[in-house]
DNA sequence: TATTTTTATGTCAACGATTGCAGAAGTAGC
DNA sequence: GCTACTTCTGCAATCGTTGACATAAAAATA
């Protein structure tokens, strides 16, 4: 691996000479120019960009940290940062926390460490947000995406997430399901709490009253989306819409009303925020809040590297983008208002009917 | 941001001593040593990692880049890699190349640039590998996943491709469709050609002629699925089955089916590579050729971190991991062979009639 | 032609860690 | 008290760039 040396000795010039030539900052006359760029070609020369790190006290690396990017929300996010970042000469570091905050901490200084000039991030939930303080402190900022820690002024690009809830209420309720169940996410999650509250808010300017058994509680994995869309079916008292708050969750969900046979929508409607896989390969499509993931990233990742060169200093702001509800069959059933089955199905099975609506 | 030096200082040490502390290597009385750690803590130091590479030489960073990782088969790879290179104190710089060998070069210079200690590289085709070859020249480890560039001595990790689609064929001609078309990736590419080849090797073994008719050239994008099954299931002779060289691609023709009314498998069988959605949500349910995407990002980590730390020094091979065909609805048509639908369905239209197979 | 101004280039001390070495200080064995 | 260890300090050199400053050469001005 060569070095400027090298190359200056090559050109017969000197380092600073090669320097100025590689930077363009000042100029050279051409005829050397010429010379020490056939050097550098010659040698096959890549500045070393450590080097120049250590000297300029800036590295042009931007750490991302995410939950999962086997989630395909995230690489939507990923895609956006990425672009805009190579744009302006940043590269991404990337690091999958696994929802762990402990995995978070050490990645995150590790980051540091690494003396990146700037981190995107998706926090996992909990209080214990030392590590983000003390990192901003550091001076190197910090814009999260998607999730924000609660009670912390900091830069963060959000979904209007209230609002996409309470759009897909109205939507449902405009439709004729009056019975609307919700999985939400972990509700230490800001976001997971959002969407509820957008959901009652939709049941409530509609003048429905807001009933805790309709209201589950899942953790953003497949799993749960199942499991609770089981228990949910399995109620002697069926919801005939499910509302559910993300996309993963959702095929835990699907998974659950074949096994148990049940027709979507004829027999339960189904809204789900997110949308994996857009207007194909579900069967039935599926009715979603979209999240403009390609664009959050792009968001935070400008926002984030005009915090870097200086460009905004004012104080930490949270941007929140629009979803959009995008109506599919699977909340299509022929129904109208008043054939509406509040009470359907009566299995037998456990758990106590619900109070009317 | 505190250095070395103020941790001495603090701590009433050398700065050997502070780094003999941090780095282990040479022991220190456990009283210092204790002074030492609780200095650090108390400046909230970390170790300025840009200082450390450019003294020893080694960043503990690993190139990756990928054609996209908006493709649901790349995030697999690189939490496999990932994984593994946080195990052993890597990071992954990861970029996106879209398919655009001009990006691709870009992105290899910036990481040679940056000093990463070795490249994970899914290679977009094209003869043109002289970057990759100087980077390698340069002391720069590359080791290539999923894709190889033809014609060149590298390290590798691959899916088995031929046996792949070969034992999908043989699948399909055992439970009755003889008429199999193919929809490859883009021919310059060494996969889609393995995938054909694997194609052609099970028709010939069972003694069903190859007809090029059959073998429609796609470029592994949504969109050519999407062309190219229109074309062939507008064809006066319908295929009883198709196989689509890879996930992306099937969702565009699955959305041709749908456009055409056309019924899988009932009017057609479907087999693709990648299982994107798993056992879920597609309808109907996809019998896939299935990578085992994280086995390869996990394995192709290994490997390159072995050759940065001399562990591995034999010549660049090729490692070839075995797919797992998963048998789903989508070739489960209730035909009996005699009934086999050679040619079904003279819908009129363009092109002229098959030769009889 | 002499002097000033402008422009192009060379020189060299940083940046923050690592590593090796000379030597100081303390402990232990004889 | 002498020798042999062990543990630590202090110092210097180094990694490859940058960028302020010095200097030389060329151009402009008197």
């Amino acid at each position: 691996m060569s070095t400027i040396a090298e190359v200056a000795k090559r050109a017969g010039a000197s380092t600073g000479t090669v320097s100025n030539v590689i930077r363009g900052t000042v100029r050279v006359s051409p005829a050397l120019r010429a010379r020490v760029e056939s050097a550098i070609r010659d040698l096959d020369f890549h500045p070393n960009e450590i080097a120049r790190s250590l000297k300029v006290n800036q590295t042009y690396m931007l750490g991302m940290v995410l939950p999962d990017v086997t989630n395909p929300f995230f690489p939507l996010i990923m895609r956006g940062a990425e672009d805009r970042a190579l744009e302006r000469g940043f590269l991404l570091v990337t690091a999958n926390t696994d929802e762990q905050i402990e995995r978070e901490r050490r990645i995150v200084s590790a980051l540091r460490s690494r003396r990146v000039d700037g981190i995107l991030l998706t926090h996992t939930g909990g209080k214990d947000v030392d590590h983000i303080r003390r990192t901003i402190e550091s001076g190197i900022p910090i814009v999260c995406l998607d999730r924000a820690p609660v009670g912390m002024k900091i830069d963060a690009v959000m979904l209007d997430n209230v609002r996409g809830a309470q759009d897909c209420v109205r939507h449902l309720i405009r439709s004729g399901y009056l019975t609307i169940a919700i999985i939400t996410g972990p509700l230490q999650l800001g976001v997971a709490r959002e969407r509820l509250r957008g959901y009652e808010e939709g049941l409530r300017e509609a003048g429905i009253e807001v009933c805790k058994d309709l209201i589950l509680e899942g953790d953003f994995r497949e799993n749960s989306g199942y499991r609770l869309a089981k228990d949910l079916l399995l109620q002697f008292a069926r919801p005939s819409a499910i509302l559910v708050s993300n996309g993963v969750m959702t095929l835990g969900v699907l998974q659950a009303f074949e096994e148990l046979g049940v027709r979507c929508p004829e027999d339960v409607a189904l809204a789900t925020f997110d949308d994996l896989a857009g207007d194909r390969a579900f069967h039935p499509r599926l009715t979603a809040v979209s999240q403009p993931g390609y664009e959050i990233g792009a968001r935070g990742a400008t926002l984030l590297m005009d915090r870097i060169e200086g460009k905004v200093t004012k104080k930490p702001s949270v941007v929140r983008v629009a979803p959009t509800l995008i109506v599919r069959d699977s909340t299509r059933a022929q129904l109208s208002p008043e054939r509406t089955p509040l009470i359907r199905n009566s299995d037998s099975y456990q758990k106590k009917a619900l109070p009317s609506s």
